[in-house]
DNA sequence: GTGAAAGCGCTAACAC
DNA sequence: GTGTTAGCGCTTTCAC
């Protein structure tokens, strides 16, 4: 039994078909000028022989490489920081593919900061991914970058209205849906107030989330009502306070859906008000923090998104797009996580196994 | 600005070491006869450059191919189908990689069949996926297999103490706790039987659940208890025959945990009952039935694992393990999917979007 | 329209 | 120990 390698490459194809490599490969890549009976035959002979490009040697010849610019939010936000390390991680597994990764921090929550951020955008930029503010200002400069050839991919927080490419991150609304049915269910019929802290409702994915939880609550469990949201724009002393508020005014809350970060800050709240046992806290992201909350019962579930995930699909989905190489949409579909008691990873949650070999992964902004 | 492009190549380095390019190479692939000072330099030169080896031109030049079985379940259990067409998919990306799968179908309930499979599996294989049983005579094979420089990844099924090398595959203990808290935490304090529904506590992942669960629900819910499981073997017909039975039995049932496959069965035995909006029923997989179900509301939870996420891992891990390239272990870690009401994916379930390009991707067992 | 030929960056065989 | 060299399968000029 001869070991058939499947081997087949483009000269086998032309070979079969009777024209040179060169005729082989303009069919092949759909590339003009062959004559419509030549085109054929290659065709054929492709499928005779079963051909498949060999996407190594293909890149080689290509011989292009590309540079990308991550735009991720500055400050201590704990998720943040997880996908600033997955970027590191994805920086070096795309070094090995001819892409350069540089990654900026700007101040997400200012519009005019990471709109300038992205009009200034050096050109030798093939590709940006961004974590974006939905606002007109932003929306412009992703559409002139767009109009000027760059790829542009938002991540973890979109701007739907706008020409990027492509939005890496969670569903929103049914992330929201999710932690509204989790919360009726985990109230089971109970009737009470539900408070709600985001970050700011002018985060699109914050609002979002709202809507969706709302959504469920309202249609489903109408025993539940929920409260006007307060924000805490995602600090730890801010959502402390507002927390706070929420619980002594309302002495009759029975559960908490936070939106947003700033969750070490309503823990504390929750527990000096010795309500951890018995209200109900579903959160957003899983880090060491919601961890530990999750493990000691203050908080009942959490809502998370891979950071890890997000940052290889983003590079994935420029590298093809610049590349001219397919993708599998099913492989860049974000996922819902959803954390309770019974399946906690190990710690720690989604660290990052970096292995840079000594390169530099992030490049400073303009350089 | 210049743009920097970061492209150094292996001869880059060889010329500011001083040496030849086959010496450069020997060093960064760590292969032996070279001085130690040689190296040394080496290895200065590709720090102060910045070297990354081109994964692409690797490959290109070590011109190895790689040929792998993935050894599948006969049989028409909605989950496996899912995988079988996943398989496809993967398949289709791998040709583009210089490797080629196989799919073979045997009954996996069988140690033997699987047994026999694995020992007469023809020695051109670089590496093989098989959904396991974890049985003796499949850990021997497997040892075999493995001894005689075969790669073994098992896929769904593990066999723990056997020498595969990877499992692709969920953390089934924490499936079934995560079953357990929702059930618990769904009931709300409610008291009770909970009955099980299991394929074949010989399988397992079956058993591993149940195991899970029943720790959960031990611990932490009380006022719950636990009937003896009951068996379905994953089937239709004997599914719903031992749930209508368990059904008629205690009519104080409050919950159904489905550990397996049959859920078209169980369906039906709890509608017949009249039972669809009290009992509580939690079970694997999402496919296009329970999604029917949990919209319906029948279904109150289902714990999944994403068919398309292990076949590129089985693949994946196969493909690095043989050509000696590195994982990203985070990738290759299977989550626990968790869907309610609220996060239920637009249909179809993570259909294939197959894209073979006229390439027979399963091909025959005994080729 | 079609073909010949020069690489892309690396590996591996062989020579020194 | 170290260097030279011939490819790997494809893309891309540049001739014809």
């Amino acid at each position: 039994m001869a070991r058939p390698t499947g081997k087949v490459t483009l000269e086998d194809v032309a070979a079969e078909a009777g024209v040179s490599l060169a005729t082989a490969d303009r069919v092949v890549n759909k590339r003009a000028g062959v004559r419509e009976k030549t085109a054929a035959r290659v065709n054929e002979a492709v499928l005779k022989l079963g051909y498949r490009p060999d996407i190594a040697a293909a890149r080689l010849a290509r011989n292009r490489s590309f540079r990308f610019a991550f735009i991720l939010p500055v400050g201590d936000n704990t998720f943040m920081t997880q996908l600033t390390e997955q970027v590191g991680v994805t920086a070096a597994w795309l070094a090995g593919q001819r892409a350069f990764i540089d990654t900026l921090h700007v101040d997400v929550f200012d519009p005019d900061v990471i709109g300038r951020t992205l009009e200034r955008l050096p050109r030798y930029y093939d590709g940006v991914a961004v974590v974006a503010l939905d606002h007109p200002r932003v929306r412009a400069a992703i559409d002139d970058l767009t109009a000027r050839g760059t790829t542009v991919v938002t991540l973890v927080s979109d701007v739907p209205n706008s020409r990027r490419f492509h939005y890496v991150g969670i569903d929103n609304p049914a992330a929201g849906r999710t932690a509204g049915t989790l919360m009726g269910r985990f109230l089971g019929g109970k009737k009470g107030k539900i408070g709600i802290v985001a970050g700011s409702l002018a985060l699109r994915d914050h609002a979002e989330r709202y809507f969706g939880f709302n959504q469920v609550i309202a249609g489903e469990f109408p025993k539940l009502e929920i409260l006007a949201p307060v924000e805490g724009r995602d600090e730890r002393a801010r959502s402390e306070a507002v927390t706070k508020r929420l619980l002594a005014k309302h002495p009759d809350l029975v559960g908490i859906y936070s939106v947003g970060a700033g969750n070490r800050g309503i823990a504390s709240a929750i527990e000096s008000a010795g309500r951890s046992a018995d209200l109900l806290w579903i959160a957003h992201e899983l880090t060491a923090y919601t961890r530990r909350f999750l493990l000691l019962g203050t908080l009942d579930a959490v809502i998370g998104q891979n950071a890890g995930h997000e940052a290889r699909s983003a590079g994935r989905v420029l590298l093809a797009q610049c590349s001219g190489e397919r993708i599998v949409p099913d492989q860049e579909t974000i996922g819902i996580d959803i954390f309770v008691r019974g399946n906690i990873p190990a710690e720690p949650a989604f660290a990052a196994p970096v292995e840079t070999r000594g390169l530099a992964v992030a490049g400073s902004a303009g350089r």
